[in-house]
DNA sequence: TGCAAGTGTCACATATCTGTCAAACACACA
DNA sequence: TGTGTGTTTGACAGATATGTGACACTTGCA
Protein backbone atom coordinates (compact mmCIF):
# COMPACT_ATOMS: atom_id res chain seq x y z
CA UNK A 1 0.00 0.00 0.00
CA UNK A 2 0.99 3.93 -0.79
CA UNK A 3 2.30 5.58 1.90
CA UNK A 4 -0.31 8.05 3.09
CA UNK A 5 1.36 11.65 3.30
CA UNK A 6 -0.78 14.76 4.96
CA UNK A 7 0.08 18.11 3.76
CA UNK A 8 -0.82 20.73 6.25
CA UNK A 9 -0.13 23.94 4.30
CA UNK A 10 -2.08 27.14 3.60
CA UNK A 11 -0.33 28.47 0.71
CA UNK A 12 -2.44 26.62 -2.31
CA UNK A 13 0.25 26.84 -4.60
CA UNK A 14 3.15 25.40 -2.49
CA UNK A 15 0.54 22.82 -1.40
CA UNK A 16 -0.42 21.89 -4.85
CA UNK A 17 2.66 21.56 -6.04
CA UNK A 18 3.46 19.16 -2.97
CA UNK A 19 0.99 16.97 -3.54
CA UNK A 20 1.45 16.18 -7.14
CA UNK A 21 5.01 15.67 -6.89
CA UNK A 22 4.31 13.03 -3.85
CA UNK A 23 1.79 11.73 -5.72
CA UNK A 24 4.54 11.29 -8.83
CA UNK A 25 6.95 9.49 -6.67
CA UNK A 26 4.05 6.90 -5.40
CA UNK A 27 2.38 8.52 -2.20
CA UNK A 28 -0.97 9.01 -1.46
CA UNK A 29 -1.63 12.77 -0.47
CA UNK A 30 -4.20 14.82 1.31
CA UNK A 31 -3.87 18.76 1.91
CA UNK A 32 -5.28 20.73 4.65
CA UNK A 33 -5.44 24.42 4.81
CA UNK A 34 -5.64 25.17 8.14
CA UNK A 35 -5.18 23.29 11.26
CA UNK A 36 -8.43 22.19 12.09
CA UNK A 37 -8.39 20.65 8.37
CA UNK A 38 -5.08 18.79 9.71
CA UNK A 39 -6.24 17.61 12.69
CA UNK A 40 -9.57 16.49 11.09
CA UNK A 41 -7.32 14.42 8.64
CA UNK A 42 -5.00 13.06 11.26
CA UNK A 43 -7.88 11.88 13.16
CA UNK A 44 -10.07 10.40 10.13
CA UNK A 45 -6.84 8.23 8.43
CA UNK A 46 -3.38 8.44 10.28
CA UNK A 47 -1.44 9.17 7.43
CA UNK A 48 2.83 7.81 7.83
CA UNK A 49 4.04 11.25 7.78
CA UNK A 50 2.86 15.08 8.08
CA UNK A 51 4.13 17.76 6.09
CA UNK A 52 4.09 20.30 8.41
CA UNK A 53 3.64 24.19 8.01
CA UNK A 54 5.04 25.98 11.01
CA UNK A 55 3.01 29.28 10.38
CA UNK A 56 -0.75 27.73 9.62
CA UNK A 57 -4.58 29.45 10.39
CA UNK A 58 -6.87 28.59 13.33
CA UNK A 59 -4.23 26.06 14.92
CA UNK A 60 -0.73 26.43 14.63
CA UNK A 61 1.89 24.03 13.44
CA UNK A 62 3.90 23.59 16.61
CA UNK A 63 0.60 23.07 18.59
CA UNK A 64 -0.27 20.69 16.26
CA UNK A 65 2.92 19.07 16.08
CA UNK A 66 2.17 18.98 20.36
CA UNK A 67 -1.37 17.46 19.66
CA UNK A 68 0.17 15.10 17.58
CA UNK A 69 2.46 13.79 20.18
CA UNK A 70 0.26 13.67 22.58
CA UNK A 71 -2.05 10.72 21.47
CA UNK A 72 -0.81 7.28 21.47
CA UNK A 73 -1.79 6.39 18.15
CA UNK A 74 -0.01 9.15 16.55
CA UNK A 75 3.18 9.63 18.95
CA UNK A 76 5.38 8.39 17.00
CA UNK A 77 4.13 10.19 13.69
CA UNK A 78 6.99 11.46 11.42
CA UNK A 79 6.60 14.95 11.22
CA UNK A 80 9.01 17.33 8.57
CA UNK A 81 8.63 20.91 9.15
CA UNK A 82 7.94 23.60 6.82
CA UNK A 83 8.98 26.83 7.30
CA UNK A 84 10.49 29.80 6.30
CA UNK A 85 12.31 30.89 8.74
CA UNK A 86 16.14 29.78 9.05
CA UNK A 87 17.37 30.39 12.03
CA UNK A 88 18.79 27.96 13.62
CA UNK A 89 16.35 28.57 17.16
CA UNK A 90 13.78 27.87 14.83
CA UNK A 91 15.20 24.72 13.67
CA UNK A 92 15.92 23.80 17.68
CA UNK A 93 12.52 24.54 18.40
CA UNK A 94 11.13 22.96 15.97
CA UNK A 95 12.88 19.78 16.37
CA UNK A 96 12.43 20.35 20.51
CA UNK A 97 8.58 20.27 19.86
CA UNK A 98 8.70 16.56 17.95
CA UNK A 99 9.39 17.39 14.31
CA UNK A 100 11.09 14.46 12.88
CA UNK A 101 13.05 16.93 10.20
CA UNK A 102 12.58 20.25 8.77
CA UNK A 103 12.93 21.87 5.66
CA UNK A 104 13.05 25.53 5.29
CA UNK A 105 11.32 27.13 2.03
CA UNK A 106 11.46 27.73 -0.79
CA UNK A 107 13.02 24.15 -0.79
CA UNK A 108 14.13 22.13 -4.08
CA UNK A 109 11.84 19.12 -4.80
CA UNK A 110 14.59 16.84 -4.95
CA UNK A 111 15.91 17.60 -1.48
CA UNK A 112 12.56 17.50 -0.40
CA UNK A 113 11.26 13.98 -1.40
CA UNK A 114 14.67 13.22 -0.33
CA UNK A 115 14.15 13.79 3.20
CA UNK A 116 10.46 12.67 2.95
CA UNK A 117 11.92 8.87 1.84
CA UNK A 118 14.73 8.87 4.33
CA UNK A 119 12.28 10.10 7.41
CA UNK A 120 9.54 7.24 6.16
CA UNK A 121 12.57 4.93 6.24
CA UNK A 122 14.41 5.83 9.50
CA UNK A 123 10.37 5.44 11.24
CA UNK A 124 8.90 2.14 9.15
CA UNK A 125 11.78 0.42 7.15
CA UNK A 126 9.66 -1.02 4.76
CA UNK A 127 6.56 0.77 3.84
CA UNK A 128 7.04 0.52 0.40
CA UNK A 129 4.98 -2.93 -0.10
CA UNK A 130 7.53 -5.56 -0.62
CA UNK A 131 5.43 -8.32 -2.02
CA UNK A 132 2.91 -7.59 -5.36
CA UNK A 133 0.44 -10.44 -6.55
CA UNK A 134 -1.36 -10.21 -9.42
CA UNK A 135 -2.96 -13.23 -10.23
CA UNK A 136 -0.71 -16.24 -10.01
CA UNK A 137 2.34 -13.74 -10.63
CA UNK A 138 4.20 -12.87 -7.42
CA UNK A 139 6.83 -9.83 -7.25
CA UNK A 140 8.81 -9.70 -4.49
CA UNK A 141 11.23 -6.29 -4.49
CA UNK A 142 13.32 -7.41 -1.58
CA UNK A 143 14.50 -10.10 -3.40
CA UNK A 144 14.09 -8.96 -6.70
CA UNK A 145 12.59 -12.24 -7.57
CA UNK A 146 9.49 -13.03 -9.89
CA UNK A 147 7.63 -15.86 -9.79
CA UNK A 148 4.67 -17.46 -11.66
CA UNK A 149 2.61 -20.67 -10.04
CA UNK A 150 5.37 -21.31 -8.04
CA UNK A 151 8.05 -21.06 -10.71
CA UNK A 152 11.24 -18.66 -10.67
CA UNK A 153 11.11 -16.37 -13.47
CA UNK A 154 13.92 -14.58 -14.44
CA UNK A 155 13.81 -11.34 -15.90
CA UNK A 156 16.09 -8.60 -17.12
CA UNK A 157 16.10 -5.10 -15.61
CA UNK A 158 13.59 -3.09 -18.31
CA UNK A 159 11.49 -6.15 -18.25
CA UNK A 160 11.19 -6.36 -14.28
CA UNK A 161 10.17 -2.48 -14.02
CA UNK A 162 7.98 -2.96 -16.82
CA UNK A 163 5.71 -5.73 -14.77
CA UNK A 164 5.96 -4.13 -11.69
CA UNK A 165 5.13 -1.17 -13.02
CA UNK A 166 2.24 -3.08 -14.74
CA UNK A 167 1.08 -4.81 -11.97
CA UNK A 168 0.66 -1.54 -9.45
CA UNK A 169 -2.80 -1.29 -11.59
CA UNK A 170 -3.33 -4.55 -12.90
CA UNK A 171 -6.28 -4.40 -15.47
CA UNK A 172 -5.75 -1.01 -16.02
CA UNK A 173 -3.96 0.09 -19.74
CA UNK A 174 -1.53 2.10 -20.02
CA UNK A 175 -0.27 3.67 -23.09
CA UNK A 176 2.89 2.99 -24.90
CA UNK A 177 3.75 7.08 -23.92
CA UNK A 178 2.92 6.90 -20.10
CA UNK A 179 5.13 3.17 -19.96
CA UNK A 180 8.26 4.97 -21.66
CA UNK A 181 7.78 7.47 -18.78
CA UNK A 182 7.39 4.91 -16.09
CA UNK A 183 9.75 2.82 -16.83
CA UNK A 184 12.26 4.25 -18.84
CA UNK A 185 11.82 7.76 -17.61
CA UNK A 186 10.85 10.92 -18.92
CA UNK A 187 14.10 12.31 -19.95
CA UNK A 188 15.39 9.33 -22.23
CA UNK A 189 14.48 8.88 -25.76
CA UNK A 190 13.44 5.82 -27.25
CA UNK A 191 11.11 4.61 -29.84
CA UNK A 192 7.80 3.84 -29.03
CA UNK A 193 8.02 0.69 -30.58
CA UNK A 194 10.46 -0.28 -28.03
CA UNK A 195 7.81 -0.83 -25.79
CA UNK A 196 6.43 -3.83 -27.86
CA UNK A 197 9.39 -5.45 -27.89
CA UNK A 198 9.60 -5.20 -24.28
CA UNK A 199 5.85 -6.43 -23.95
CA UNK A 200 6.61 -9.56 -26.40
CA UNK A 201 9.75 -9.79 -24.08
CA UNK A 202 7.97 -9.74 -20.72
CA UNK A 203 5.46 -12.06 -22.27
CA UNK A 204 7.83 -14.66 -23.57
CA UNK A 205 9.40 -15.48 -19.90
CA UNK A 206 5.69 -15.07 -18.16
CA UNK A 207 4.24 -17.65 -20.00
CA UNK A 208 6.32 -20.33 -18.70
CA UNK A 209 5.58 -23.62 -19.37
CA UNK A 210 2.55 -23.61 -21.52
CA UNK A 211 0.73 -20.77 -18.98
CA UNK A 212 -1.61 -18.57 -20.90
CA UNK A 213 -0.76 -14.82 -22.12
CA UNK A 214 -1.27 -12.59 -18.78
CA UNK A 215 -0.49 -9.01 -20.62
CA UNK A 216 -3.82 -7.93 -22.69
CA UNK A 217 -2.92 -5.79 -26.06
CA UNK A 218 -5.46 -3.08 -26.40
CA UNK A 219 -5.29 -2.08 -30.05
CA UNK A 220 -4.53 1.43 -30.51
CA UNK A 221 -4.05 2.13 -26.50
CA UNK A 222 -1.54 -0.10 -25.18
CA UNK A 223 -1.08 -2.85 -22.92
CA UNK A 224 -2.60 -4.07 -19.55
CA UNK A 225 -1.76 -7.11 -17.15
CA UNK A 226 -4.40 -8.79 -16.70
CA UNK A 227 -5.73 -9.07 -12.79
CA UNK A 228 -6.85 -12.74 -13.33
CA UNK B 1 15.76 -20.66 18.25
CA UNK B 2 13.07 -21.15 14.96
CA UNK B 3 10.14 -18.33 14.81
CA UNK B 4 7.43 -19.27 16.78
CA UNK B 5 3.70 -17.81 14.99
CA UNK B 6 0.50 -18.05 16.14
CA UNK B 7 -2.44 -19.01 13.63
CA UNK B 8 -5.65 -17.69 14.65
CA UNK B 9 -8.24 -19.18 11.81
CA UNK B 10 -11.36 -20.65 13.03
CA UNK B 11 -11.55 -22.99 9.74
CA UNK B 12 -9.94 -25.97 10.85
CA UNK B 13 -8.48 -27.07 7.38
CA UNK B 14 -7.11 -24.14 6.94
CA UNK B 15 -5.51 -23.60 9.87
CA UNK B 16 -4.07 -27.38 9.79
CA UNK B 17 -2.92 -26.65 6.18
CA UNK B 18 -0.78 -23.35 7.39
CA UNK B 19 0.62 -25.21 10.00
CA UNK B 20 1.57 -27.95 8.41
CA UNK B 21 3.33 -25.55 5.49
CA UNK B 22 4.95 -23.53 8.51
CA UNK B 23 6.75 -26.21 9.80
CA UNK B 24 7.38 -26.98 6.43
CA UNK B 25 9.60 -24.34 6.46
CA UNK B 26 11.00 -24.57 9.73
CA UNK B 27 8.50 -22.33 11.78
CA UNK B 28 7.35 -23.23 14.93
CA UNK B 29 3.29 -23.11 14.96
CA UNK B 30 0.40 -23.01 17.28
CA UNK B 31 -3.14 -22.78 16.28
CA UNK B 32 -5.90 -20.56 18.03
CA UNK B 33 -9.33 -21.36 17.18
CA UNK B 34 -11.32 -18.47 18.04
CA UNK B 35 -10.29 -14.88 19.27
CA UNK B 36 -10.39 -15.72 23.16
CA UNK B 37 -7.74 -18.41 22.30
CA UNK B 38 -5.54 -16.45 20.59
CA UNK B 39 -4.87 -14.00 23.30
CA UNK B 40 -4.40 -17.01 25.66
CA UNK B 41 -1.69 -17.85 23.56
CA UNK B 42 -0.18 -14.63 22.64
CA UNK B 43 -0.40 -14.15 26.88
CA UNK B 44 1.51 -17.21 26.86
CA UNK B 45 4.43 -16.95 25.06
CA UNK B 46 5.14 -13.52 22.48
CA UNK B 47 5.10 -14.94 19.07
CA UNK B 48 7.26 -13.53 16.46
CA UNK B 49 4.44 -13.23 14.09
CA UNK B 50 0.79 -13.86 14.00
CA UNK B 51 -1.59 -15.42 11.19
CA UNK B 52 -4.84 -13.60 11.91
CA UNK B 53 -7.93 -14.01 10.58
CA UNK B 54 -10.10 -11.20 9.82
CA UNK B 55 -13.65 -12.90 10.93
CA UNK B 56 -13.29 -14.83 14.36
CA UNK B 57 -15.50 -16.28 16.77
CA UNK B 58 -15.42 -14.30 20.36
CA UNK B 59 -12.71 -11.56 19.76
CA UNK B 60 -12.51 -10.50 16.31
CA UNK B 61 -9.57 -10.07 14.14
CA UNK B 62 -9.59 -6.05 14.35
CA UNK B 63 -9.88 -6.16 17.87
CA UNK B 64 -7.14 -8.85 18.17
CA UNK B 65 -5.14 -6.43 16.48
CA UNK B 66 -6.15 -3.29 18.30
CA UNK B 67 -5.34 -5.25 21.70
CA UNK B 68 -1.69 -6.63 20.47
CA UNK B 69 -1.03 -2.71 19.33
CA UNK B 70 -2.16 -1.12 22.31
CA UNK B 71 0.00 -3.64 25.01
CA UNK B 72 3.55 -2.57 25.27
CA UNK B 73 4.93 -5.73 24.95
CA UNK B 74 2.95 -6.83 22.13
CA UNK B 75 3.06 -3.27 19.93
CA UNK B 76 5.40 -4.00 17.39
CA UNK B 77 4.52 -7.55 16.95
CA UNK B 78 4.15 -8.41 13.27
CA UNK B 79 0.94 -9.17 12.25
CA UNK B 80 -0.56 -10.50 8.59
CA UNK B 81 -4.10 -10.23 8.49
CA UNK B 82 -6.03 -13.00 6.51
CA UNK B 83 -9.31 -12.94 4.68
CA UNK B 84 -11.94 -13.20 2.10
CA UNK B 85 -12.40 -9.71 1.57
CA UNK B 86 -10.56 -8.28 -1.21
CA UNK B 87 -11.67 -4.87 -1.45
CA UNK B 88 -9.50 -1.79 -0.98
CA UNK B 89 -11.20 -0.33 2.04
CA UNK B 90 -10.84 -3.44 3.78
CA UNK B 91 -7.43 -3.41 3.38
CA UNK B 92 -7.09 -0.36 4.30
CA UNK B 93 -8.92 -0.45 7.49
CA UNK B 94 -6.64 -3.82 8.07
CA UNK B 95 -3.14 -1.87 7.76
CA UNK B 96 -4.77 0.92 9.34
CA UNK B 97 -5.77 -1.26 12.64
CA UNK B 98 -1.57 -2.01 12.30
CA UNK B 99 -1.68 -5.18 10.40
CA UNK B 100 1.53 -5.09 8.73
CA UNK B 101 0.64 -6.97 5.34
CA UNK B 102 -2.70 -8.56 4.38
CA UNK B 103 -3.29 -11.92 2.13
CA UNK B 104 -7.09 -13.16 0.69
CA UNK B 105 -8.34 -15.78 0.90
CA UNK B 106 -8.11 -18.23 -1.09
CA UNK B 107 -4.41 -17.79 -0.93
CA UNK B 108 -1.18 -19.91 -2.41
CA UNK B 109 1.38 -21.53 -0.18
CA UNK B 110 4.09 -19.77 -1.90
CA UNK B 111 2.74 -15.78 -1.78
CA UNK B 112 1.93 -16.24 2.02
CA UNK B 113 5.46 -17.83 3.05
CA UNK B 114 6.69 -15.25 1.28
CA UNK B 115 5.00 -12.59 3.10
CA UNK B 116 5.34 -14.35 6.36
CA UNK B 117 9.24 -14.31 5.37
CA UNK B 118 9.06 -10.58 4.10
CA UNK B 119 7.63 -9.30 6.93
CA UNK B 120 9.49 -11.54 9.26
CA UNK B 121 12.58 -9.87 7.41
CA UNK B 122 12.16 -6.55 7.98
CA UNK B 123 10.55 -6.50 11.09
CA UNK B 124 13.28 -8.45 12.69
CA UNK B 125 16.08 -6.60 11.53
CA UNK B 126 19.41 -7.94 13.09
CA UNK B 127 19.23 -10.83 15.37
CA UNK B 128 22.64 -10.90 17.17
CA UNK B 129 23.04 -13.98 17.27
CA UNK B 130 26.48 -15.45 17.66
CA UNK B 131 26.01 -18.12 15.03
CA UNK B 132 24.14 -17.21 11.42
CA UNK B 133 23.80 -20.24 8.80
CA UNK B 134 22.65 -19.32 5.73
CA UNK B 135 22.35 -22.45 3.56
CA UNK B 136 25.94 -24.62 4.17
CA UNK B 137 27.57 -21.62 4.96
CA UNK B 138 28.40 -20.60 8.55
CA UNK B 139 29.55 -17.55 10.13
CA UNK B 140 30.56 -17.70 14.33
CA UNK B 141 30.75 -13.90 15.08
CA UNK B 142 32.03 -15.16 18.45
CA UNK B 143 34.83 -16.86 16.82
CA UNK B 144 35.24 -14.67 13.73
CA UNK B 145 35.22 -17.83 11.59
CA UNK B 146 33.73 -19.12 8.74
CA UNK B 147 32.86 -22.61 7.26
CA UNK B 148 31.32 -23.50 4.28
CA UNK B 149 29.56 -27.35 4.40
CA UNK B 150 32.23 -28.55 7.49
CA UNK B 151 35.38 -26.89 5.53
CA UNK B 152 37.21 -23.74 7.68
CA UNK B 153 37.44 -20.78 5.30
CA UNK B 154 39.70 -18.06 5.58
CA UNK B 155 38.31 -14.50 5.30
CA UNK B 156 39.90 -10.82 5.04
CA UNK B 157 37.67 -8.29 7.76
CA UNK B 158 36.06 -6.54 5.05
CA UNK B 159 35.20 -9.82 3.38
CA UNK B 160 34.20 -10.96 6.62
CA UNK B 161 31.63 -7.91 7.04
CA UNK B 162 30.50 -8.39 4.17
CA UNK B 163 29.52 -11.83 4.19
CA UNK B 164 27.95 -11.00 7.53
CA UNK B 165 25.77 -8.37 6.27
CA UNK B 166 24.68 -10.12 2.98
CA UNK B 167 23.56 -13.00 5.42
CA UNK B 168 21.77 -10.76 7.46
CA UNK B 169 18.82 -11.20 4.99
CA UNK B 170 19.78 -13.80 2.94
CA UNK B 171 17.82 -13.49 -0.80
CA UNK B 172 17.50 -9.89 -0.48
CA UNK B 173 19.13 -7.66 -2.68
CA UNK B 174 21.57 -4.91 -1.39
CA UNK B 175 22.54 -2.13 -4.12
CA UNK B 176 26.37 -1.76 -4.27
CA UNK B 177 25.71 1.90 -2.39
CA UNK B 178 23.76 0.08 0.74
CA UNK B 179 26.53 -2.52 0.88
CA UNK B 180 29.53 0.67 1.44
CA UNK B 181 27.30 1.90 4.20
CA UNK B 182 27.04 -1.22 5.80
CA UNK B 183 30.10 -2.90 5.27
CA UNK B 184 32.78 0.29 5.09
CA UNK B 185 30.53 3.28 6.75
CA UNK B 186 28.66 5.65 5.36
CA UNK B 187 31.58 8.27 6.30
CA UNK B 188 34.33 6.93 3.95
CA UNK B 189 34.62 7.14 0.55
CA UNK B 190 35.43 4.70 -1.91
CA UNK B 191 34.24 3.32 -5.37
CA UNK B 192 31.50 1.93 -5.85
CA UNK B 193 32.92 -0.87 -8.02
CA UNK B 194 35.08 -1.38 -4.97
CA UNK B 195 32.29 -3.52 -4.08
CA UNK B 196 32.48 -6.12 -7.27
CA UNK B 197 36.36 -6.92 -6.63
CA UNK B 198 35.06 -7.61 -2.40
CA UNK B 199 32.48 -9.62 -3.68
CA UNK B 200 34.59 -11.17 -6.48
CA UNK B 201 37.03 -12.73 -3.57
CA UNK B 202 34.54 -13.56 -1.25
CA UNK B 203 32.96 -15.79 -4.31
CA UNK B 204 36.15 -17.50 -4.63
CA UNK B 205 36.77 -17.82 -1.13
CA UNK B 206 33.35 -19.26 -0.76
CA UNK B 207 33.81 -21.54 -3.90
CA UNK B 208 35.74 -23.69 -2.13
CA UNK B 209 36.25 -27.50 -3.76
CA UNK B 210 33.67 -26.99 -6.32
CA UNK B 211 30.92 -25.55 -4.41
CA UNK B 212 28.38 -23.68 -6.51
CA UNK B 213 28.50 -19.77 -6.24
CA UNK B 214 26.37 -18.36 -3.12
CA UNK B 215 25.98 -14.73 -4.37
CA UNK B 216 23.68 -13.66 -6.73
CA UNK B 217 24.29 -10.72 -8.81
CA UNK B 218 21.11 -9.09 -10.09
CA UNK B 219 22.17 -6.98 -12.76
CA UNK B 220 21.49 -2.77 -11.93
CA UNK B 221 20.06 -3.68 -8.33
CA UNK B 222 22.98 -5.20 -6.34
CA UNK B 223 24.00 -8.82 -4.90
CA UNK B 224 22.33 -11.16 -2.69
CA UNK B 225 23.11 -14.05 -0.79
CA UNK B 226 21.75 -17.24 -1.63
CA UNK B 227 19.42 -19.22 1.30
CA UNK B 228 19.50 -22.50 -0.87
C1' DT C 1 63.58 -3.20 8.47
C1' DG C 2 61.50 -6.78 5.87
C1' DC C 3 57.62 -9.54 5.24
C1' DA C 4 52.92 -11.14 4.75
C1' DA C 5 48.31 -10.00 4.34
C1' DG C 6 44.85 -7.00 2.99
C1' DT C 7 43.07 -2.96 0.50
C1' DG C 8 41.28 0.11 -3.25
C1' DT C 9 41.72 1.24 -8.20
C1' DC C 10 42.32 0.54 -12.72
C1' DA C 11 42.00 -1.54 -17.30
C1' DC C 12 40.61 -4.99 -19.94
C1' DA C 13 37.81 -9.36 -20.70
C1' DT C 14 33.17 -11.18 -20.55
C1' DA C 15 28.48 -11.48 -20.08
C1' DT C 16 24.14 -9.68 -20.63
C1' DC C 17 20.83 -6.53 -22.01
C1' DT C 18 18.97 -2.92 -25.30
C1' DG C 19 17.03 -0.56 -29.03
C1' DT C 20 16.10 -0.77 -33.82
C1' DC C 21 14.69 -2.64 -37.97
C1' DA C 22 12.24 -5.31 -41.23
C1' DA C 23 9.44 -8.94 -42.32
C1' DA C 24 5.54 -11.62 -40.78
C1' DC C 25 1.35 -11.50 -38.79
C1' DA C 26 -3.39 -10.05 -36.95
C1' DC C 27 -7.29 -7.25 -37.17
C1' DA C 28 -11.04 -4.06 -38.62
C1' DC C 29 -13.56 -2.63 -42.16
C1' DA C 30 -15.25 -2.00 -46.66
C1' DT D 1 -11.64 -11.07 -50.01
C1' DG D 2 -8.59 -7.15 -50.21
C1' DT D 3 -6.57 -3.20 -48.06
C1' DG D 4 -4.61 -0.36 -44.72
C1' DT D 5 -3.15 -0.02 -40.22
C1' DG D 6 -1.34 -1.67 -35.99
C1' DT D 7 1.19 -5.46 -33.54
C1' DT D 8 4.45 -9.34 -32.94
C1' DT D 9 8.81 -11.30 -33.48
C1' DG D 10 13.59 -12.80 -34.79
C1' DA D 11 18.02 -11.05 -35.73
C1' DC D 12 21.68 -8.25 -34.72
C1' DA D 13 24.93 -4.65 -33.72
C1' DG D 14 25.98 -1.83 -30.24
C1' DA D 15 25.73 -0.29 -25.42
C1' DT D 16 26.19 -1.32 -20.54
C1' DA D 17 27.17 -3.74 -16.56
C1' DT D 18 29.88 -7.02 -14.24
C1' DG D 19 34.07 -10.13 -13.43
C1' DT D 20 38.83 -10.31 -12.65
C1' DG D 21 44.01 -10.04 -12.80
C1' DA D 22 47.53 -6.84 -11.81
C1' DC D 23 49.50 -3.45 -9.10
C1' DA D 24 50.77 -0.01 -5.87
C1' DC D 25 50.13 1.18 -1.22
C1' DT D 26 49.16 0.53 3.71
C1' DT D 27 49.30 -1.79 8.01
C1' DG D 28 50.66 -4.89 11.64
C1' DC D 29 54.04 -7.70 13.24
C1' DA D 30 58.27 -10.34 13.87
Amino acid sequence: MKPFIVIAEDEAAVSELLRYNLEAEGYEAAIAHDGEEAMLLINERVPDLILLDWMLPKVSGIEICRRVRARQTTANLPIIMLTARTEETDRIRGLQTGADDYVSKPFSNNELMARVQAVLRRIRPALVEDIITVGDIMIDRATHSISRAGTDIHLGPTEFRLLEFLAQHPDRVYSREQLLDGVWGSDVYVELRTVDVHIGRLRRALMINGRDNPIRTVRQAGYSLRKN
